[in-house]
DNA sequence: ATGGCCAATTTTATTGGA
């Protein structure tokens, strides 16, 4: 099975590419981050169309966050275990085949040492708790933009942002913790020198000079990771007419 | 080639993204 994860920076300002992606890629599942749309506006019947349902977290704006699935998934959950209802959407997860899926949009912090550094690390404690727990009860495939560059292989100048919110190391040992808990980066076990990323900013022709990071990431518990085949960046849909700063990261897996 | 921010909203500026 082919999972993909893609932060598509408005579902609705996306709407042609993101449905022409999916038609023309077609994978099992798909998570989705900054939809920027509440659920009553995100595009269903499109989606169902192509022969996709979908586990929608949405909010007006900011955040919101989706999975896609040729069947339905079961047990969705919306957000952190304990949250209220006016949270920011940043998860969802649901269960299939025994398989539990999530789709994660980490916080971006904003500058180190502000407000949201603080919510960012709150929330990524809370959030590594409760996948951790998934993770004691199924295999879990998590995909999602997680604001964290995982090591300088990572980064196209990593000197640069060495400081940043994407690569402090207050978040990069909170991921290794993850990881060496129990989940694998795809991505990295298929390619060790690093060197490929997946976000670019629309700034300063980032993607054309590829001074990208690479904070989109699926991760999967060891046995199903064991079984992974191959992983890549979509790098043809950064190009183009309005594309998402973000590609779509995908992961096959034989299982 | 892949091109010099973009998207939503508070809309003709401002805020947040990463």
């Amino acid at each position: 099975m082919i999972v993909a994860t893609w932060n598509v920076n408005s579902i609705r300002a996306r709407y042609d590419r993101a449905l022409a992606w999916l038609e023309r890629h077609r994978p099992d599942f798909v998570c989705l981050q900054e939809l920027k749309t509440p659920d009553d506006a995100f595009p269903f019947d499109a989606i169902q169309a192509l022969g996709y349902h979908a586990a929608v977290h949405g909010q007006r704006t900011y955040n919101g966050v989706a999975i896609l699935s040729r069947r339905p998934l079961q047990d969705i959950q919306i957000g952190l275990p304990d949250h209220a209802p006016g949270d920011q959407a940043r998860l969802v997860s649901g269960e299939l085949d025994g398989t539990r899926f999530m789709s994660v949009y980490v916080p971006t912090g904003a500058r180190v040492g502000s407000e949201k550094w603080q919510y960012k690390l709150a929330w990524l404690d809370a959030f590594l708790a409760h996948a951790r727990k998934l993770a004691a009860a199924a295999p879990v495939v998590i995909g999602g933009d997680f604001n964290i560059a995982p090591a300088a292989s990572a980064v196209a100048k990593p000197e640069r942002w060495q400081e940043s919110v994407l690569c402090h190391p207050e978040v990069r040992e909170r991921l290794r913790g993850l990881l060496s808990d129990g989940f694998v980066d795809v991505f990295r076990t298929h390619h060790r020198d690093g060197g490929v990323y997946s976000w670019w900013d629309y700034r300063q022709l980032a993607f054309p000079k590829n001074d990208g990071l690479r904070i989109d990431l699926v991760l999967a518990t060891e046995n199903l990771a064991a079984s992974s085949q191959r992983a890549w960046v979509d790098r043809e849909e950064r190009k183009g007419s309005k594309p998402s700063d973000h590609a779509p990261v995908l992961i096959e897996l034989d299982a």
